[in-house]
DNA sequence: GCGACTTCGTTATAAGAATGAACTAAGCCA
DNA sequence: TGGCTTAGTTCATTCTTATAACGAAGTCGC
């Protein structure tokens, strides 16, 4: 039996990051990589397979001489919660060391007071560990609809919930005892897709979320980027029309002027009553449109026909995809992101709508990093932001694990 | 005496990296702040000035007990070269760790055979070294006219040296044995003005090199953002009027098309032509806008007649800042950046473009991140480029210099 | 101006982490 | 079957960092 040697948190760290971005690693592997030495890397993994963090699980092929013995850090040995906040609901997503999803709880809000919004989740989490180790909870992350002071990691403002200044963080670390994270739930959503979709996590994203308004986020290196006062990747504001129709914001042709639910659905007004005729297939959407005044739902309405063929509904997406395509050749040529991400019920349009904007991009950006850049539809839907914020806390989850030691004892952690 | 422990790069980088960034600190602030006791630090501060890294400037002020030692790293004790390459010209600035700069020289290149930039990038540093000590030699960057691949530090493609595929990094570093950075220059001029103007080298900016053509550089968190294919920062590509003037890129309406030397001199034979009267102060700028078809010649008699108050001068000026103003705040709004920077001849008209920059800026951000944002003109001027490839060996220094024994053998490293 | 309290830096000693060299285990290949 | 290769371990040794105690050099209150 090995002495289990406690290591320093430094090569701990090391070590447990790399089990957990690649999985079925050796320990010979893991000596090659950390650059350490095979004693080093022995003592360490004894460690943690002590712990329960590392397994080993059967041997791999021979390369030649002795088959190594593979190792995984479990998914489930350590558990993370990520909240997603509004104005009337709580959801809470408890999620493996591996952003698998484990679980899924809706706690609805009775009212915003923050110290009620705090018992709400410590409940919530409560619920989601009634049958498990609640020692196994890693950390917790929150997503807030407002904005959020990254450096404090407070909640600068969030109308929504009525919020001016809270120190979410502080409030969560107290009653909760563990590592706490708090972003804007827009950010999160773009980190959330990189969790679902990004095979290594370290690649450039820029996530537009397109629904009411149109919120983004820019997640470079694997990571969130929040600019200097944590505003960064407010795409929805970018001028696309400088003499175009006015923005919330003050400003004209902005993006979000031209692809908001409620621009769509002006569009598709304009679109059914110029077509005027009685074509079969247009009538549903005509009618959808007559009658509704809900945008997010014209939204729905519009790739619904537009799939089913509907030339007025095919012409919206098309004007939609080119506006859109507009900001996403800008965000190319400007960041060469590999990945840009479209979230939100406009984003539900799908295939059609991706088209449309690949061939504005295909007109507007440098061939180079357009070929490189994939534009796709978001696969985490409305779990994106819970994710995201459980994902801010798995990000962290080597250096918090590394200062944990066996005894329970947590090591002092900036966060 | 203190026994001179030898530590582990991962301290004497810690250590270094605080002595770098901030200056005049005891050896009892770098325990706090690198996290280590007393002793350790000590220990490790005695091997350094040992070395010749570190050396003790007096006694600061005391807090109540003990007057602290103070401590800094003698900007001279290495040296770093930043070369920028041209087709015919071969620039080198010698710069201290601090960046501060100590002696510049131009070669002239016979071609641009790639042996031959070699052996002429080789010959200048002879010249820069000759009466110092070539062992204080930390490492070379070089700034090339071209795409520069950044993970395999290969110029891609440099039409204007007739380059391709040329591992410029590995036939240097064969040649001078120091650890060689290779960056494009657009890419290189964005770190150099940081590295003028920021007080704290971890700034989020934003560079553009306005004349000719419109170059760029995003420089987050005080590093190069390179993208997926090393082609970030394009920002002269942005499309700013969806139906504008074609651009040679093959878009229509992107920032360069309007504000390009090309396009600001036919907007100023424009303006001279419809303003036709003979005011005293338009005849200089009418005079030269007739005779020369040198495009950048023309925007340099732009600034100067729009200092001297020539109202067609000026709104050549102003039309070209609403332009720039309207990429700037998509910029701004898309990653929230400290730092503007505007470099290059068009830059040269100052704060008149800042100023119409600005009003258009203000009413297209959005106000926190535009109140946050400074908008300058560049300071490094035409050793911008060379400055910045310095840089990028200087932000490398730390972690160089642990790996570096007393015996002068390097450590492996992955540059 | 004298003593109590602070803070800085060093010394000596002790604990702990990582290494190197040798060794066992286990599989490939001919 | 025997030689070669790779994986993982054991043990003694060498670095690295920490702990505790101490001298040096100040400040502050009375």
């Amino acid at each position: 039996m090995v002495s289990t040697t406690k290591a320093t948190a430094s090569s701990r760290r090391h070590i447990l990051d790399l089990l957990l971005s690649r999985d079925d690693l050796s320990r010979a592997d893991l000596a090659r990589l950390a650059h350490l030495t095979k004693p080093t890397v022995s003592g360490l993994v004894a460690g943690l397979i002590q712990e329960g963090l590392v397994r080993e699980v059967g041997a791999g092929v021979s390369t030649g001489g002795r088959r190594p013995i593979l190792l995984t850090v479990p998914g489930d040995s350590r558990l993370t919660v990520g909240v997603e906040l509004d104005a009337t609901n709580c959801r809470l997503l408890l999620v493996t060391l591996h952003g698998e999803r484990l679980a899924l709880s809706d706690v609805p809000l009775g009212s915003t007071e923050p110290t009620t919004v705090v018992e709400a989740i410590s409940d919530g989490i409560d619920g989601l560990f009634a049958e498990r180790d609640r020692g196994a909870l890693l950390g917790v992350g929150v997503a807030v609809p407002g904005l959020v002071d990254q450096q404090h990691q407070t909640v600068a403002s969030a109308p929504r919930l009525g919020w001016d200044m809270v120190s979410l963080h502080t409030l969560l670390r107290e009653r909760l005892g563990v590592p706490v994270m708090v972003t804007d739930r827009g950010k999160a959503a773009g980190l959330g897709e990189l969790w679902v979709l990004g095979r290594d996590r370290s690649t450039d994203l820029v996530y537009l979320y397109l629904g009411a308004g149109v919120a983004g986020a820019v997640v470079l290196q694997g990571t969130l980027h929040w600019g200097s006062v944590s505003t960064a990747g407010e795409v929805g504001h970018m001028t696309i029309l400088p003499d175009g129709p006015p923005c919330a914001c003050g400003n004209d042709g902005c993006l979000e002027a031209l692809v908001s639910a409620q621009a769509i659905a002006a569009r598709a007004r304009r679109a059914v009553t110029s077509v005027d005729g009685t074509s079969p297939a247009a009538s549903a959407l005509a009618d959808v449109v007559r009658d509704c005044s809900d945008d997010l739902r014209v939204v729905r309405a519009v790739g619904e026909a537009a799939t089913e063929g509907d030339p007025a509904a095919a012409g919206v997406v098309a004007e939609t995809g080119r506006w859109l395509g507009i900001a996403i050749a800008n965000i190319i040529n400007a960041l060469d992101p590999a990945l840009i991400v479209l979230g939100g019920p406009t984003a539900e349009w799908g295939q059609s709508l991706i088209a449309s904007v690949e061939r504005e991009v295909a007109r507007r950006a440098l061939p180079l990093p357009r070929r490189a850049a994939r534009i796709v539809i978001g696969h985490a839907r409305d779990l994106a932001a819970a994710l995201g914020a459980a994902a801010l806390v798995l990000q962290q989850a080597p250096t918090i694990l590394a200062g944990t030691r066996p005894d329970g004892t947590a090591a002092s952690l900036v966060t």
